[in-house]
RNA sequence: GGGCGGUUAGCUCAGUUGGUUAGAGCGUCUCGCUUACACCGAGAAGGCCGCAGGUUCGAGUCCUGCACUGCCCACCA
C-alpha cells in the first residue's frame, strides 16, 4: 500500500483513486471484521444487522441513506471503543427473485412449469450465484464498516436448519396451524399473499343493485330482494342472503329462500350481524368462498363455500355457462346476462379500495384455500410488551403508536407461499391423509407406516426467514459465545416501510425464541445497560429513517425516471461528499429530497479539508520537517476503551487567544456531535463538524497563525504542532460521515507510519470541560466583531482591495482595549488594515464608523462613504434597535414577566437594553452628523 | 372511514424540553486569482415562520379550528 507523501497533495481533491484504494485496504485488511471474543470479554459491545437487501436489487439512494446511517453509528461506536459487529447479507425474496428468474426464461422461450421444479431452483440458484453479490459489490465501494466474514444469505444451509426449527418448534406449541381459509390470492403470482402484501388503491369503480326473487311470495305479486355488490361475478357463488335481524323491512322475510338467477339455485334468506341496515338495501348477497366477511358469516350459518375461480382467477365448472372465462369478462357478461333478466336494478358510481398485488400490481382475488398460518396473538402479546415497557425503544416516538396500534390489531399471518423458490415448509403428508412436521424428512408415517410420504410443496413468506436473522445469524439454535455476546443486537436502523413486514416480525420471534436468554452479564454491564434489562428481545433500539426523493420531493421510481443513482453521483462528487449530503439532510422524522447542489457543496467543503490539509503539510516541512501529530490520539490502539485517551486534543499548547479559542470550540462541537449522534441526529452532527471545520478552524484559526507560522523559533513551531494536533482530532471528528478524505490525510500526516491501522480504529473525540473557555468565546467574538466591521467599512468606502489603511479606535473599557491591543497584528492581518490608534473618546459621529456597544472602529480614508446609502443603513439599524427597545421595555414594565422570567432571561434583557441604548445614541448621533 | 406528518428567505431545508434581534446551503448582487483552496475569499440584499383564534410575563415552538399537501392503516357489500 502506498501512501502519497504529503508535498504530492494535488491541488485539488480527487476522490476517485483515493476512495477506490481505501474500500479495498479496509477489505483486505479484514479491518472490520470481529471474530467471536474469547473468554473473559469485558468491552462494551455494539451489535447492528445490515437489513439485507433483496439479492435481485441493485443499489438504489435509499440503500446508500440507510447505509450511510448505519456506518456512521457503527464507526461511531468502534472508534469508542465498542466491540461493534455489522452483519451484512442478503435475502433470497421469494416472490421478487422467481420473477425475475422467470423473465429470463421467457427471454429463452422457456417456461417454469415445462422445467420442473427442481430444474427451476437449480436455474435460481445459478442466477443467484452469478448476480445476486452485485449488490453487496457497491456497498463495498461505499466503504460500509461491515463484517464481511459473516456475510449470509438467507438460504445458506445454517439459515435454513434454524427456519426448520423455528416452524417444528411453533407447530409444536400449537402456534403453527394449517387450514382452509379466504385469503389474498394474487392470480398472476399465483400464490396466497399476506395482508400486507397487498396495496389498496382508491379507484372509481360500480355498485350494481340485484334482485333477486324471493320463493313463496303470498298472493301473485313476485317479491324481490335488492342486494348491492361491487363484483357481480361472485354473485354465481351466493349461497344465501343476508338481512338484520333488527331491519323491519326484512322481518316477514325470515326463513325465506330465494332464486339465484342466473344459477337458478335456491338460497336462504338468513340473519346476520353482516347486513348492516343503513348500507344500502340494508341486504347483502353471502358468498362464503369469494370475500373474507362473507367467509366468516358462512362458518356461522354452516353455509356452502362455493369456489368460482382456478388459481389464474378464471371461471371454473362452478360457475356453470360462465367456466372458462376470466373473472372481468365474466364480469361483462354476468351483467349482461341479468340485465336480460330483468335483475339488474340499479348501477351507482362508487369508489372503492381495490386490493393489488405489492409485488406485480394484478387485482388480489380473496380466495378459499389450505393455507399454513402462524396463531400471532400470544406472539404479539409479548411483541407489545416489549415496545410498551420500553425493553425496546422507538425513534421517532409516533412509530411507537404506530407499531403498537398494528400489533394490538393484528391478523394471524399465511406464511405459506405457492411458490417454489425459498424455504420449502417442513412438512410431508402421506396417502393415509397424516401430515408430519419435523425437522428431517420421515422415513415413514407415524400413522400407518407408509412409506410414501411427499414434502409439502409450500414455502414460507421471505419475512419468516428474515424475522428470525437477529438470532439466527449468530448460529442459533445452538447455544453460541456469539450469542451470549452480541445478542440482543444494540440497535436497528431500517425504513418505515418495513416496519411491520420485518420489525415487527422480528421482535414477535425475537421475544419468542430468545425467552430466557441472558447476555453475558459483563459485557451487558460494560454497554451501559442495567442487569434488570430482558434480554430476549432482537434489539434495544429501533430507529426509523424516512425516505429518500428526488429534488423536488417526488418518490423515485423507474417509471418516473426520476431515480437518481447513487454510484453516478458518487462518481461525480465522490462518496464522502454524497455520505455528507444524505447525512446532513437525514433530520429524524423528514424524508430527504435529494438535491445535488448540496452534494456539490458538501464536494467543495472536502475540496477545503484537502487544502487547509496542503497549507497544513506545508507549513510543517518548512517550519517543523518530520513533525507528526503527537499525544494520546495517535497512540490509540486497535479496540481501545472509551476513557480519557480521547478526551479534547492531545498535545495542543495554548500560548494565545485564538489558541484557546479554537481549542474551546472544538470542544464544544465534539460535545455537540456526540450527543447528536447519541440521539440520531445526523445533520446536526454533520452540520456542527461542517461549521467547525469551515466557519471556525479555515475560516479564522487558519487565517489567525498564518502571522506566527511566518515567523522564525519557537513560536512558529509551538502553532506549527498545534495546528497539527488540531488537524488531527478534527479528522478523528469527522470521520465517521467522511471516512475516505479522512484516512487518507491522516495517514498522509504519519507519513505512512500511522499508529493504527486505520483512523477507524483511533479514538473518537469526547469534549474535555478543561479545554473549554467562554472567556476565550466571548473575546473572540469581539475580536471577529472588530474584523468584520472594518472589512465592512472598507467595502462601503470601495478602498482598493490591496490598500491597507489605518484605523481609529475606541473600547468602552480597558479590557476591550488590552484585547485588541494584543491582537494587533491579527487585527491588521485579517481586517488588512495598517496600524489603529486608540481614541479617549467615542467615534460614533464621524462618517466612516462602525459601532457596538463595545467599541467604535473609524476607518481613515480620503474617500467620503456614500452619505444617502450610509443614511438608509442606519435608518434601518436604527429602527431594528429600537424594536429591540421597545419589546424589551414592555417586558421590563411587565411585572408578570419579572416575577415569573427565570433571572438570567431577565438579566439578559437588562444587559441588551444597556447596549441597545448606547447603540440608538450612537446611530443618532451619527445620522445627525450625516444630516440624513 | 380512522391515524400520522408537512406548510419558515427565490429554491432545498434546519430550528431538542416555549426565553434576547429566526439560521444554513444553493441561487442573486458588489468586490477580489491577498502564495491552502476560484470546488476560494470579503461584503450585501432577501422572511406578517400557511390562515384565524387561544394559553402564557413571553409562541416559529404548546392548544383549538380552517386551508392546502403528502403518507400509512382499514373486510363495510
Amino acid at each position: 500500500m502506498l501512501f502519497p507523501m504529503p508535498h504530492e497533495l494535488p491541488k485539488s481533491y480527487e476522490p476517485g483513486a483515493i476512495e477506490k484504494r481505501w474500500a479495498e485496504y479496509w477489505i483486505e485488511e479484514k479491518l472490520f471484521s470481529t471474530p467471536t471474543p474469547a473468554e473473559g470479554e469485558t468491552r462494551p459491545v455494539f451489535t447492528l444487522l445490515l437489513p439485507p437487501p433483496n439479492v435481485t436489487g441493485s443499489l438504489h439512494m435509499g440503500h446508500m441513506f440507510e447505509q450511510t446511517q448505519m456506518d456512521i453509528i457503527v464507526r461511531w461506536h468502534r472508534m469508542r471503543g465498542f466491540l461493534t459487529l455489522w452483519i451484512p447479507g442478503t435475502d433470497h425474496a421469494g416472490i421478487a427473485t422467481q420473477l425475475m428468474v422467470e423473465r429470463q426464461l421467457a427471454t429463452e422461450g422457456k417456461k417454469r412449469a415445462e422445467m420442473g421444479r427442481e430444474k427451476f431452483v437449480e436455474r435460481v440458484w445459478e442466477w443467484k450465484r452469478e448476480y445476486g453479490g452485485r449488490i453487496l459489490g457497491q456497498m463495498k465501494r461505499l466503504g460500509a464498516s461491515v463484517d464481511w466474514d459473516r456475510e449470509y444469505f438467507t438460504m445458506d444451509e445454517n439459515l435454513s436448519r434454524a427456519v426448520r426449527e423455528v416452524f417444528v418448534r411453533l407447530y409444536e406449541e400449537g402456534l403453527i396451524y394449517r387450514a382452509k381459509y379466504i385469503v389474498n390470492w394474487c392470480p398472476r403470482c399465483e400464490t396466497a399473499i399476506s395482508d400486507l402484501e397487498v396495496k389498496h388503491e382508491e379507484v372509481a369503480g360500480k355498485l350494481w343493485e340485484i334482485r333477486y326473487p324471493v320463493i313463496g311470495t303470498p298472493g301473485n305479486k313476485q317479491e324481490f330482494i335488492t342486494v348491492a355488490t361491487t363484483r357481480p361475478e361472485t354473485m354465481l357463488g351466493d349461497t344465501a342472503i343476508a338481512v338484520n335481524v333488527k331491519d323491519e323491512r326484512y322481518k316477514h322475510l325470515h326463513g325465506k329462500k330465494v332464486l339465484l338467477p342466473l344459477m337458478n339455485r335456491e338460497i336462504p334468506i338468513i340473519t346476520d350481524e353482516l347486513a348492516q341496515p343503513e348500507f344500502g338495501t340494508g341486504a347483502v348477497k353471502v358468498t362464503p368462498a369469494h370475500d373474507p366477511n362473507d367467509f366468516q358469516a358462512g362458518l356461522r350459518h354452516n353455509l356452502l363455500q362455493i369456489d368460482l375461480m382456478d388459481e389464474h382467477a378464471v371461471m371454473n365448472a362452478n360457475a356453470g355457462p360462465y367456466a372458462g372465462l376470466d373473472r372481468y369478462v365474466a364480469r361483462r357478461r354476468v351483467l349482461a346476462d341479468l340485465a336480460a333478466g330483468n335483475f339488474l336494478v340499479g348501477e351507482k358510481e362508487h369508489t372503492l379500495a381495490l386490493g393489488k398485488c405489492d409485488r406485480c400490481g394484478t387485482v388480489v382475488e380473496p380466495r378459499l384455500s389450505t393455507q399454513w398460518f402462524i396463531k400471532i396473538k400470544p406472539l404479539a402479546d409479548r411483541a407489545v410488551k416489549a415496545v410498551e415497557s420500553g425493553e425496546i425503544t422507538i425513534v421517532p416516538e409516533n412509530y411507537r403508536t404506530i407499531y403498537l396500534n398494528w400489533m394490538r390489531n393484528i391478523h394471524d399471518w399465511c406464511i405459506s407461499r405457492q411458490l417454489w423458490w425459498g424455504h420449502r415448509i417442513p412438512a410431508w403428508h402421506c396417502a393415509c391423509g397424516e401430515i408430519i412436521v419435523a425437522r428431517e424428512a420421515p422415513a415413514k408415517c407415524a400413522k400407518c407406516g407408509g412409506g410414501e410420504l411427499k414434502q409439502d410443496t409450500d414455502v414460507l413468506d421471505t419475512w419468516f426467514s428474515s424475522g428470525l436473522l437477529p438470532f439466527t445469524t449468530l448460529g442459533w439454535p445452538e447455544k453460541t459465545r456469539d450469542l451470549e455476546v452480541f445478542y440482543p443486537n444494540a440497535l436497528m436502523i431500517t425504513g418505515f416501510d418495513i416496519l411491520f413486514f420485518w420489525l415487527a416480525r422480528m421482535i414477535m420471534f425475537g421475544c419468542h425464541f430468545m425467552q430466557g436468554h441472558e447476555q453475558n452479564a459483563a459485557v451487558k454491564s460494560a454497554s451501559g445497560d442495567s442487569a434488570a434489562k430482558n434480554d430476549s428481545v432482537p434489539f434495544r433500539h429501533v430507529y426509523i429513517h424516512m425516505l429518500v426523493r428526488d429534488a423536488d420531493r417526488q418518490k423515485m421510481s423507474k417509471t418516473k425516471g426520476n431515480v437518481v443513482d447513487p454510484l453516478d453521483v458518487i462518481q461525480r462528487f465522490g462518496t464522502d461528499a454524497t455520505r455528507f449530503t444524505l447525512a446532513a439532510m437525514a433530520a429524524p422524522g423528514t424524508d430527504v429530497a435529494f438535491n445535488e447542489s448540496r452534494t456539490e457543496g458538501y464536494r467543495a467543503f472536502a475540496n477545503k479539508i484537502w487544502n487547509a490539509a496542503r497549507f497544513m503539510f506545508m507549513n510543517v516541512e518548512r517550519v517543523a520537517p518530520g513533525l507528526r501529530p503527537r499525544g494520546t490520539g495517535s497512540e490509540i490502539r486497535r479496540y481501545t476503551s472509551t476513557g480519557d485517551a480521547s478526551k479534547g486534543v492531545p498535545g495542543f499548547t495554548t500560548s494565545t487567544l485564538e489558541d484557546r479559542w479554537v481549542l474551546s470550540r472544538f470542544n464544544r462541537t465534539a460535545n455537540d456531535v456526540n450527543d447528536a449522534l447519541q440521539t440520531f441526529r445526523f445533520h446536526e452532527a454533520a452540520n456542527k463538524i461542517y461549521d467547525f471545520f469551515w466557519g471556525e478552524f479555515c475560516d479564522w484559526y487558519l487565517e489567525l497563525i498564518k502571522s506566527r507560522l511566518n515567523t522564525e523559533g519557537e513560536a512558529a513551531k509551538i502553532a506549527c504542532a498545534n495546528l497539527v494536533s488540531l488537524f488531527e482530532a478534527a479528522l478523528r471528528l469527522l470521520h465517521p460521515v467522511m471516512p475516505f478524505i479522512t484516512e487518507e490525510i491522516w495517514h498522509a500526516m504519519y507519513d505512512g507510519k500511522p499508529p493504527s491501522q486505520s483512523i477507524a480504529l483511533a479514538a473518537y473525540p469526547q469534549a474535555d470541560e478543561a479545554q473549554i473557555s467562554l472567556a476565550a468565546e466571548s473575546d473572540m467574538a469581539i475580536l471577529q466583531d472588530l474584523i468584520v466591521s472594518i472589512r465592512n467599512l472598507r467595502a462601503e468606502l470601495k478602498v482598493e482591495p490591496k490598500e491597507k489603511v489605518p484605523a481609529q479606535l475606541f473600547a468602552a473599557d480597558s479590557s476591550v482595549r488590552a484585547l485588541m491591543q494584543e491582537n494587533q497584528t491579527a487585527i491588521e492581518r485579517l481586517a488588512n488594515v495598517e496600524g489603529f490608534q486608540f481614541s479617549e473618546a467615542s467615534l460614533s459621529k464621524l462618517p466612516s464608523t462602525r459601532s457596538t456597544a463595545r467599541f467604535d472602529v473609524h476607518v481613515i480614508y480620503e474617500k467620503k462613504i456614500d452619505a444617502a446609502a450610509e443614511c438608509e443603513r442606519l435608518k434601518k439599524e436604527l429602527e431594528k434597535i429600537e424594536n429591540g427597545i421597545v419589546s424589551g421595555q414592555k417586558q421590563l414594565t411587565n411585572q408578570g414577566f419579572l416575577a415569573k422570567a427565570p433571572a438570567n432571561v431577565v438579566e439578559n434583557i437588562r444587559r441588551q437594553q444597556q447596549e441597545l441604548a448606547i447603540l440608538k445614541e450612537k446611530a443618532l448621533s451619527k445620522m445627525k452628523e450625516l444630516g440624513c
